[in-house]
DNA sequence: CGCAGATTGTTTGACAGCAGATGATTTGCA
DNA sequence: TGCAAATCATCTGCTGTCAAACAATCTGCG
């Protein structure tokens, strides 16, 4: 494409097409960054991580777990679990006693304020869910889900 | 389930199915995190990294630009663009002149080497695309495409 | 012209993510 | 039993990314 005005760069809308449209990866990346960004604009007007969310829904959901079973089930390096936990420990959202059975490991568990915050946490996410996949209709989204789905399998 | 073994954590494999089921962000950012780190890694292997390609790739197509309009179209940061550039232009793929009508601004030029570099590095991304997304059939590919695109719509 | 404000490239500082080392503890095996 | 190897939580250092500050330059408006 010729630029038709004076200076070299200015005033050229490219936009590039290429990228997005042929390169799958590059494209996957840049829909994640968004959502990223969003999640955690989010994350920081509550007051609740991101990954303080995701230790006390499955705190709540599977019981007292150690930070390596935390770590392994929801991909978050066992060094950063030791801050997160640190954070929620000293919210009193969840405790840490060690396990009697294996003096190495913790048992965290979530307390009564983690579950009310928890409870609060999640009310907010159906409507940020809603705002951030705005541009993709209900079954668009299952789609989604199930190519992330099928994606994800070989995930290392 | 029920844990068969005596230690309290061992031996779950839960699996913690909510998660990539029900969040689609989370499913978003996992696949993102794979796919990126796949990516890396053949960078790695072809010593030209992602950033440098996707450069060399817009200079080849739309002609000599500035690192602003390369960072605007590409997403990638102008203050990463500078180490992006400068080793390039170390390598002798780029040339980086002043812009006689703006001497703020560079006009990043690709040179001869970096068009025969660049030619080579094109030569391995459809494997590399058909390995990452192995697990997706052509049409699922492309549905990931689509759906991808109408999300990236309203991005910042 | 002359100056306030915007723009370009760059540097700096802060911060998350990850690999590797360490200390405490447990497990496996002779 | 005793000792080597594995495991858990933690700490440290490195890398890549981003925000904010900065100097040089351009633009717009009096």
């Amino acid at each position: 494409m010729a630029t038709p005005t004076k200076t070299a760069d200015r005033a050229r809308p490219t936009y590039f097409p290429q990228l997005a449209a042929e390169r799958l990866d590059i494209a996957l990346c840049r829909a994640s960054a968004a959502v990223a960004r969003a999640a955690d604009a989010r994350a920081g007007e509550e007051g609740l991580g991101v990954g303080q969310h995701l230790v006390l829904q499955m705190l709540d959901a599977v019981g007292p777990c150690s930070q390596q079973t935390l770590s392994e089930e929801l991909r978050i390096d066992r060094s950063v679990m030791v801050s997160v936990c640190d954070d929620l420990e000293q919210e009193g959202l969840v405790r840490r006693e060690r396990n009697p059975r294996d003096r190495r490991s913790y048992a965290v568990t979530i307390t009564d304020a983690g579950r009310r915050r928890l409870a609060q946490a999640q009310t907010s996410i159906p409507a940020f869910l809603e705002d951030t996949f705005q541009p993709l209709t209900p079954d668009e989204r299952d789609q989604l889900s199930t190519l992330l789905g099928k994606l994800l399998k070989i995930d290392t």
